[in-house]
DNA sequence: TTGATAATGATAACCGTTTTCATTACGCGG
DNA sequence: CCGCGTAATGAAAACGGTTATCATTATCAA
Protein backbone atom coordinates (compact mmCIF):
# COMPACT_ATOMS: atom_id res chain seq x y z
CA UNK A 1 0.00 0.00 0.00
CA UNK A 2 1.55 3.26 -0.94
CA UNK A 3 1.53 7.26 0.46
CA UNK A 4 -1.37 7.66 -2.24
CA UNK A 5 -3.72 5.03 -0.68
CA UNK A 6 -2.42 5.42 3.00
CA UNK A 7 -3.83 9.28 1.74
CA UNK A 8 -7.30 8.25 0.30
CA UNK A 9 -8.36 5.55 2.78
CA UNK A 10 -7.97 8.37 5.35
CA UNK A 11 -9.88 10.95 3.21
CA UNK A 12 -12.50 8.17 2.95
CA UNK A 13 -12.51 7.51 6.47
CA UNK A 14 -12.85 11.36 6.77
CA UNK A 15 -16.00 11.66 4.59
CA UNK A 16 -17.86 8.69 5.74
CA UNK A 17 -17.26 10.22 9.25
CA UNK A 18 -18.64 13.68 8.53
CA UNK A 19 -21.56 12.45 6.51
CA UNK A 20 -22.35 10.36 9.40
CA UNK A 21 -21.88 13.58 11.95
CA UNK A 22 -24.45 15.88 9.45
CA UNK A 23 -26.87 12.79 9.87
CA UNK A 24 -26.37 11.24 6.12
CA UNK A 25 -26.45 7.34 6.74
CA UNK A 26 -23.79 5.50 5.50
CA UNK A 27 -24.48 3.12 2.52
CA UNK A 28 -22.77 1.13 0.24
CA UNK A 29 -23.49 3.26 -2.95
CA UNK A 30 -22.19 6.17 -1.28
CA UNK A 31 -19.26 4.27 -0.19
CA UNK A 32 -18.56 3.11 -4.20
CA UNK A 33 -18.92 6.26 -4.63
CA UNK A 34 -16.90 7.68 -2.39
CA UNK A 35 -13.86 5.05 -2.92
CA UNK A 36 -13.36 6.48 -6.78
CA UNK A 37 -13.70 10.39 -5.82
CA UNK A 38 -11.47 10.30 -2.58
CA UNK A 39 -8.16 8.64 -4.55
CA UNK A 40 -9.13 10.19 -7.90
CA UNK A 41 -5.42 12.43 -9.26
CA UNK A 42 -8.55 13.77 -11.92
CA UNK A 43 -11.51 15.32 -11.87
CA UNK A 44 -14.35 12.56 -12.75
CA UNK A 45 -17.88 13.57 -14.21
CA UNK A 46 -20.85 11.51 -12.69
CA UNK A 47 -20.76 8.91 -15.88
CA UNK A 48 -16.86 8.56 -14.93
CA UNK A 49 -17.86 7.81 -11.33
CA UNK A 50 -20.41 5.70 -12.26
CA UNK A 51 -18.32 3.52 -14.67
CA UNK A 52 -15.43 3.26 -12.12
CA UNK A 53 -17.81 2.70 -8.98
CA UNK A 54 -19.74 0.09 -10.85
CA UNK A 55 -16.65 -2.38 -11.11
CA UNK A 56 -16.87 -2.83 -7.49
CA UNK A 57 -20.41 -2.31 -7.10
CA UNK A 58 -22.08 -3.34 -10.02
CA UNK A 59 -25.64 -2.95 -8.71
CA UNK A 60 -25.08 1.08 -8.39
CA UNK A 61 -27.50 3.32 -9.62
CA UNK A 62 -26.27 6.26 -12.09
CA UNK A 63 -29.20 8.53 -9.58
CA UNK A 64 -26.99 7.69 -6.77
CA UNK A 65 -24.16 9.09 -8.18
CA UNK A 66 -25.53 12.63 -8.88
CA UNK A 67 -27.22 11.98 -5.33
CA UNK A 68 -24.23 11.22 -3.30
CA UNK A 69 -22.20 14.04 -5.50
CA UNK A 70 -24.73 16.75 -4.53
CA UNK A 71 -24.34 16.01 -0.87
CA UNK A 72 -20.44 15.70 -0.98
CA UNK A 73 -20.57 18.88 -2.79
CA UNK A 74 -22.98 20.48 0.03
CA UNK A 75 -20.33 19.36 2.39
CA UNK A 76 -17.57 20.62 1.45
CA UNK A 77 -15.72 17.33 0.70
CA UNK A 78 -15.12 18.31 -3.01
CA UNK A 79 -15.68 20.51 -5.63
CA UNK A 80 -16.85 21.41 -8.99
CA UNK A 81 -13.48 21.84 -11.69
CA UNK A 82 -14.45 24.15 -14.76
CA UNK A 83 -12.51 23.34 -17.49
CA UNK A 84 -12.40 24.76 -21.57
CA UNK A 85 -14.11 20.87 -21.92
CA UNK A 86 -16.60 20.73 -19.90
CA UNK A 87 -17.49 22.21 -16.35
CA UNK A 88 -19.54 19.09 -14.53
CA UNK A 89 -16.67 17.28 -12.70
CA UNK A 90 -15.65 17.13 -9.13
CA UNK A 91 -12.15 16.45 -7.29
CA UNK A 92 -11.58 15.95 -3.51
CA UNK A 93 -11.36 19.51 -1.70
CA UNK A 94 -8.63 21.05 -0.55
CA UNK A 95 -9.17 23.42 2.78
CA UNK A 96 -8.00 26.68 2.47
CA UNK A 97 -7.41 29.00 -0.14
CA UNK A 98 -5.92 27.22 -2.97
CA UNK A 99 -5.74 27.12 -6.97
CA UNK A 100 -5.70 24.36 -9.35
CA UNK A 101 -3.26 23.07 -11.69
CA UNK A 102 -4.01 21.05 -14.14
CA UNK A 103 -2.46 18.17 -17.09
CA UNK A 104 -4.06 19.35 -20.51
CA UNK A 105 -3.04 15.85 -21.57
CA UNK A 106 -4.18 13.24 -18.64
CA UNK A 107 -6.39 15.36 -16.34
CA UNK A 108 -4.09 14.95 -13.34
CA UNK A 109 -4.89 17.64 -11.00
CA UNK A 110 -3.02 19.22 -8.05
CA UNK A 111 -3.40 22.45 -5.86
CA UNK A 112 -1.34 25.29 -5.35
CA UNK A 113 -1.39 28.37 -3.03
CA UNK A 114 0.80 31.21 -2.53
CA UNK A 115 -0.53 33.85 -5.13
CA UNK A 116 -0.28 37.18 -4.30
CA UNK A 117 -3.06 39.18 -5.98
CA UNK A 118 -3.12 41.98 -3.27
CA UNK A 119 -1.82 44.91 -5.43
CA UNK A 120 -3.36 43.91 -8.90
CA UNK A 121 -6.55 43.40 -7.11
CA UNK A 122 -6.27 46.94 -5.24
CA UNK A 123 -5.11 48.56 -9.30
CA UNK A 124 -8.05 46.85 -10.82
CA UNK A 125 -10.25 48.06 -8.26
CA UNK A 126 -9.43 51.70 -8.54
CA UNK A 127 -9.59 51.12 -12.61
CA UNK A 128 -12.70 49.61 -12.18
CA UNK A 129 -14.70 51.29 -9.24
CA UNK A 130 -15.37 47.18 -8.73
CA UNK A 131 -15.36 46.18 -5.10
CA UNK A 132 -13.57 42.44 -5.39
CA UNK A 133 -14.99 40.11 -3.49
CA UNK A 134 -13.39 36.75 -4.74
CA UNK A 135 -11.18 35.89 -7.71
CA UNK A 136 -10.76 32.09 -9.69
CA UNK A 137 -7.01 31.52 -10.65
CA UNK A 138 -6.20 28.11 -12.46
CA UNK A 139 -2.94 27.25 -14.23
CA UNK A 140 -2.83 24.50 -16.98
CA UNK A 141 -0.10 22.36 -18.59
CA UNK A 142 1.63 19.13 -19.12
CA UNK A 143 2.22 17.21 -15.72
CA UNK A 144 5.98 15.65 -15.50
CA UNK A 145 4.78 12.23 -16.55
CA UNK A 146 3.26 13.53 -19.87
CA UNK A 147 5.67 16.11 -21.17
CA UNK B 1 -25.88 58.35 -29.13
CA UNK B 2 -23.47 57.88 -26.48
CA UNK B 3 -20.27 56.44 -26.35
CA UNK B 4 -21.31 53.03 -25.78
CA UNK B 5 -23.27 52.91 -28.90
CA UNK B 6 -20.72 54.44 -30.96
CA UNK B 7 -18.51 51.12 -29.64
CA UNK B 8 -20.88 48.93 -29.92
CA UNK B 9 -22.21 50.23 -33.58
CA UNK B 10 -18.49 49.79 -34.49
CA UNK B 11 -17.70 46.51 -33.27
CA UNK B 12 -21.29 44.95 -35.49
CA UNK B 13 -19.45 46.36 -38.60
CA UNK B 14 -16.34 45.13 -37.89
CA UNK B 15 -18.05 41.29 -36.75
CA UNK B 16 -20.28 41.70 -40.63
CA UNK B 17 -17.08 42.67 -42.34
CA UNK B 18 -15.13 39.53 -40.41
CA UNK B 19 -18.18 37.39 -41.21
CA UNK B 20 -18.63 38.55 -44.72
CA UNK B 21 -14.77 38.33 -45.21
CA UNK B 22 -14.38 34.59 -43.99
CA UNK B 23 -17.19 33.76 -46.50
CA UNK B 24 -20.16 33.83 -44.56
CA UNK B 25 -23.46 35.23 -45.72
CA UNK B 26 -24.90 38.28 -43.93
CA UNK B 27 -28.27 37.51 -43.29
CA UNK B 28 -30.89 39.24 -40.70
CA UNK B 29 -30.96 36.52 -38.14
CA UNK B 30 -27.21 36.50 -38.32
CA UNK B 31 -27.49 40.78 -37.56
CA UNK B 32 -30.13 40.34 -34.96
CA UNK B 33 -27.78 37.98 -32.96
CA UNK B 34 -25.05 40.14 -33.59
CA UNK B 35 -26.66 43.92 -32.22
CA UNK B 36 -27.78 42.58 -29.05
CA UNK B 37 -24.07 40.70 -28.35
CA UNK B 38 -22.40 43.83 -29.59
CA UNK B 39 -23.89 45.55 -27.11
CA UNK B 40 -24.46 44.17 -24.28
CA UNK B 41 -22.52 45.31 -20.63
CA UNK B 42 -22.48 41.41 -19.25
CA UNK B 43 -22.29 37.85 -20.61
CA UNK B 44 -25.49 36.74 -22.14
CA UNK B 45 -26.91 32.44 -23.23
CA UNK B 46 -28.56 31.68 -25.95
CA UNK B 47 -32.20 32.01 -24.64
CA UNK B 48 -31.24 35.51 -23.27
CA UNK B 49 -30.64 36.67 -27.06
CA UNK B 50 -32.82 34.76 -28.55
CA UNK B 51 -35.23 37.02 -26.71
CA UNK B 52 -33.78 40.23 -26.62
CA UNK B 53 -33.16 39.63 -30.67
CA UNK B 54 -36.79 38.59 -30.81
CA UNK B 55 -37.98 42.04 -29.86
CA UNK B 56 -36.69 43.74 -32.65
CA UNK B 57 -36.38 40.59 -34.95
CA UNK B 58 -39.60 38.30 -34.10
CA UNK B 59 -39.08 35.97 -36.83
CA UNK B 60 -36.09 34.92 -35.80
CA UNK B 61 -35.16 31.06 -34.79
CA UNK B 62 -34.03 29.74 -31.26
CA UNK B 63 -31.51 27.71 -33.83
CA UNK B 64 -30.07 30.53 -35.71
CA UNK B 65 -28.83 32.22 -32.12
CA UNK B 66 -26.73 28.68 -31.71
CA UNK B 67 -25.60 28.53 -35.47
CA UNK B 68 -24.44 32.68 -35.18
CA UNK B 69 -22.83 31.79 -31.69
CA UNK B 70 -21.00 29.06 -33.29
CA UNK B 71 -19.10 31.38 -35.98
CA UNK B 72 -19.20 33.65 -33.58
CA UNK B 73 -16.68 31.66 -31.25
CA UNK B 74 -14.88 30.29 -34.53
CA UNK B 75 -14.09 34.06 -35.58
CA UNK B 76 -13.01 34.44 -32.09
CA UNK B 77 -15.23 37.31 -32.16
CA UNK B 78 -16.81 36.31 -28.68
CA UNK B 79 -15.75 34.15 -26.03
CA UNK B 80 -17.96 32.02 -23.59
CA UNK B 81 -17.57 32.96 -19.82
CA UNK B 82 -17.26 30.66 -17.13
CA UNK B 83 -19.29 31.57 -13.93
CA UNK B 84 -20.35 29.87 -10.64
CA UNK B 85 -24.05 29.15 -12.03
CA UNK B 86 -23.37 28.28 -15.76
CA UNK B 87 -20.74 28.29 -18.41
CA UNK B 88 -22.71 28.95 -21.09
CA UNK B 89 -22.91 32.47 -21.97
CA UNK B 90 -20.83 34.59 -24.36
CA UNK B 91 -19.18 38.10 -24.52
CA UNK B 92 -17.55 40.10 -27.13
CA UNK B 93 -13.73 39.02 -26.59
CA UNK B 94 -11.48 41.71 -25.98
CA UNK B 95 -7.42 41.46 -28.03
CA UNK B 96 -4.61 39.97 -26.62
CA UNK B 97 -3.99 38.74 -22.92
CA UNK B 98 -7.02 39.96 -20.97
CA UNK B 99 -8.99 38.71 -17.84
CA UNK B 100 -12.53 39.29 -16.61
CA UNK B 101 -14.42 41.36 -13.98
CA UNK B 102 -17.81 40.53 -13.17
CA UNK B 103 -20.14 42.00 -10.99
CA UNK B 104 -21.43 39.56 -9.01
CA UNK B 105 -25.23 41.30 -8.77
CA UNK B 106 -26.11 42.84 -12.02
CA UNK B 107 -23.41 40.74 -14.21
CA UNK B 108 -21.97 43.72 -15.92
CA UNK B 109 -18.35 42.60 -17.18
CA UNK B 110 -15.31 44.53 -17.81
CA UNK B 111 -11.64 43.01 -18.75
CA UNK B 112 -8.77 44.10 -17.56
CA UNK B 113 -4.89 43.12 -17.65
CA UNK B 114 -1.82 43.99 -16.02
CA UNK B 115 -1.37 40.54 -14.11
CA UNK B 116 2.07 39.54 -13.71
CA UNK B 117 1.85 36.22 -12.90
CA UNK B 118 5.27 34.88 -13.66
CA UNK B 119 6.76 34.43 -10.51
CA UNK B 120 4.28 32.48 -9.46
CA UNK B 121 4.14 30.38 -12.55
CA UNK B 122 8.09 29.79 -12.39
CA UNK B 123 7.62 28.89 -8.48
CA UNK B 124 4.57 26.51 -9.07
CA UNK B 125 6.34 24.85 -11.58
CA UNK B 126 9.04 24.00 -10.30
CA UNK B 127 7.28 22.80 -7.28
CA UNK B 128 5.32 20.96 -9.25
CA UNK B 129 7.00 19.75 -12.14
CA UNK B 130 4.70 20.77 -14.41
CA UNK B 131 4.83 22.89 -17.58
CA UNK B 132 2.08 25.59 -17.32
CA UNK B 133 0.79 26.80 -20.51
CA UNK B 134 -2.08 28.62 -20.20
CA UNK B 135 -4.30 30.37 -17.15
CA UNK B 136 -7.74 31.25 -16.36
CA UNK B 137 -7.89 34.39 -13.56
CA UNK B 138 -11.38 35.98 -13.25
CA UNK B 139 -12.17 38.53 -10.68
CA UNK B 140 -15.38 38.94 -8.74
CA UNK B 141 -17.37 41.27 -7.01
CA UNK B 142 -19.77 44.44 -6.92
CA UNK B 143 -19.96 47.24 -10.05
CA UNK B 144 -19.76 50.92 -8.84
CA UNK B 145 -23.79 50.92 -9.14
CA UNK B 146 -24.35 48.28 -7.47
CA UNK B 147 -22.34 48.19 -4.43
C1' DT C 1 -32.02 38.59 -63.30
C1' DT C 2 -30.76 34.09 -62.48
C1' DG C 3 -29.06 30.07 -60.30
C1' DA C 4 -26.30 27.55 -57.05
C1' DT C 5 -26.30 26.87 -52.50
C1' DA C 6 -25.69 28.75 -47.75
C1' DA C 7 -28.69 29.71 -44.28
C1' DT C 8 -33.15 29.54 -42.14
C1' DG C 9 -37.06 28.02 -38.92
C1' DA C 10 -40.02 24.13 -37.58
C1' DT C 11 -39.70 19.84 -35.86
C1' DA C 12 -37.77 15.89 -33.99
C1' DA C 13 -33.99 13.71 -31.84
C1' DC C 14 -30.55 13.65 -28.44
C1' DC C 15 -28.45 13.33 -23.99
C1' DG C 16 -27.15 14.68 -19.39
C1' DT C 17 -29.64 15.63 -15.32
C1' DT C 18 -33.72 15.65 -12.23
C1' DT C 19 -38.14 13.88 -10.62
C1' DT C 20 -41.23 10.29 -9.38
C1' DC C 21 -42.30 6.23 -6.99
C1' DA C 22 -42.45 1.65 -5.22
C1' DT C 23 -38.95 -1.02 -2.78
C1' DT C 24 -34.92 -1.66 0.14
C1' DA C 25 -31.86 -1.28 3.93
C1' DC C 26 -29.79 1.74 7.55
C1' DG C 27 -29.59 2.49 12.25
C1' DC C 28 -32.00 3.79 16.56
C1' DG C 29 -34.91 2.34 20.49
C1' DG C 30 -36.46 -1.38 22.68
C1' DC D 1 -30.36 -9.02 18.81
C1' DC D 2 -35.01 -7.72 16.57
C1' DG D 3 -38.43 -4.63 14.63
C1' DC D 4 -39.76 -0.29 13.03
C1' DG D 5 -39.72 4.42 10.95
C1' DT D 6 -37.88 6.51 7.36
C1' DA D 7 -33.75 7.88 4.57
C1' DA D 8 -31.94 6.19 0.62
C1' DT D 9 -32.10 3.40 -3.46
C1' DG D 10 -32.66 1.95 -8.57
C1' DA D 11 -35.83 1.82 -12.56
C1' DA D 12 -38.37 4.49 -15.26
C1' DA D 13 -40.19 8.63 -16.90
C1' DA D 14 -39.86 13.53 -17.32
C1' DC D 15 -37.30 17.53 -18.16
C1' DG D 16 -34.56 21.15 -20.53
C1' DG D 17 -30.91 22.77 -23.13
C1' DT D 18 -28.55 21.70 -27.33
C1' DT D 19 -28.02 19.49 -31.85
C1' DA D 20 -29.56 17.10 -36.19
C1' DT D 21 -32.80 16.76 -40.00
C1' DC D 22 -35.15 18.66 -43.76
C1' DA D 23 -38.03 21.25 -46.79
C1' DT D 24 -38.08 26.20 -47.79
C1' DT D 25 -36.04 30.76 -48.27
C1' DA D 26 -32.79 34.35 -49.22
C1' DT D 27 -28.01 35.75 -50.25
C1' DC D 28 -24.84 37.04 -53.62
C1' DA D 29 -21.60 35.95 -57.59
C1' DA D 30 -22.05 35.49 -62.32
MN1 LIG E 1 -5.89 33.08 -4.72
MN1 LIG F 1 -2.95 36.66 -17.36
ZN1 LIG G 1 -0.49 14.60 -17.47
ZN1 LIG H 1 -23.41 45.24 -10.82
Amino acid sequence: MDDLNVTSDKRTHNWLDTLRSSGYRLTEPRQAVIDILAKSQRALNATEIFDLAREEYPSLGLVSVYRTLEKLEELELIQKVHHPDGCQSFIAGFTGHQHLLICQVCGQTEFFEGDDLAPLIEHVSRESGFTIEEHWLQFFGLCAKCK
